[in-house]
DNA sequence: AGAGGTACCTGGCAGC
DNA sequence: TGCTGCCAGGTACCTC
């Protein structure tokens, strides 16, 4: 479910409604995520108020008064905010309550999801210090990725979903992305000329942008009890649609694993 | 340093 | 209906 577009839509919307909020507790019903959830994360938030609700690639910050807090939401996470009459699920394994009697309900069926505390200082945590640029900043630009995958053997759509590169680029959107930029993404890093990492840059940039669009419609109102799924009506031009014909050429659209992922691709319209 | 594989976990779906 | 195997939007961590 989350990939960049997502995260960034999930923060707009809890900032719009926990933004000057003080947690009152934190109820931890299931503690097991990708790393425990500290028992002291509750007595860090207590009484704190959410100054800011920020992201650095697909972390989402919680910053408050007492410090920020780290949240993940892996493959299946997703985070809402509802009131106590909404019975928590299987699932929702823990609640950010606060003094106003919103409720921030984490739910995470896989577990491959984190809550850390990140204190004073997020960003030197050794999850977030090493990560890579920010795709939708001028950071992010054609030098930058034609420099970093010089002599680089790997394929390029792992590149670009390497977070020490390039942060936020997940399988859906590193396809998506390949296909309006004319690369195949099998192809070698090292391989790409100035003129494909001009392509690739900029196409990235707008496939996250009008995803960024698209999950706002889709999420737009977090305070709802019933929990959409994000991304339902997403116009994805490869993801998904081996065998169907692409959209710009009809020719058949591939699949192949590369790093254990799927792949798709159009061989006309991507020819190398 | 970089490449490649494994692991974490649950649920949904296809095929038998 | 139920079983089995495979797949899934992420990423840390291990070995070579």
């Amino acid at each position: 479910m989350p990939e960049l577009p997502e995260v960034e839509t999930t923060c707009q919307g809890i900032e719009r409604l926990l933004k000057g909020q003080r947690i009152q507790a934190l109820q931890i019903r299931e503690s097991r995520l990708r790393w425990p959830v500290s028992a002291g994360l509750s007595k860090m938030l207590k009484s704190a108020v959410v100054q800011k609700v920020g992201r650095r690639g697909k972390y989402l910050l919680l910053e408050t008064t007492a410090g920020t807090a780290i949240l993940h939401l892996g493959m299946s996470g997703s985070l809402r905010v509802v009131t106590d009459q909404v019975i928590p699920s299987k699932h929702d394994h823990v609640d950010f309550r606060f003094d106003n009697g919103a409720i921030l309900r984490f739910r995470d069926p896989r577990r491959f999801g984190a809550i850390l505390w990140g204190g004073q200082h997020p960003l030197l945590h050794p999850l977030l210090c090493d990560l890579g640029v920010e795709p939708l900043t001028a950071d992010f630009d054609a030098d930058y990725l034609f420099q970093r995958s010089r002599r680089r053997k790997t394929s390029i759509k792992q590149f670009v979903m390497d977070a020490g590169i390039v942060v936020g680029i997940g399988n859906i959107y590193a396809n998506e992305s390949l296909f309006r930029a004319g690369v195949r993404p099998g192809r070698a890093a090292g391989k790409l000329s100035l003129a494909d990492c001009i392509n690739l840059v900029a196409a990235s940039k707008q496939v996250l942008l009008e995803a960024i669009r698209a999950g706002g419609t889709t999420l737009r109102d977090f305070a709802q009890s019933d929990g959409r799924p994000g991304y339902f009506s997403q116009e994805l031009s490869v993801y998904g649609r081996t065998d169907e014909p692409c959209l710009v050429c009809e020719t058949k659209i591939k699949t192949k694993r590369i790093g254990q992922r799927a792949s798709f691709y159009c061989p006309n319209c991507q020819p190398h």
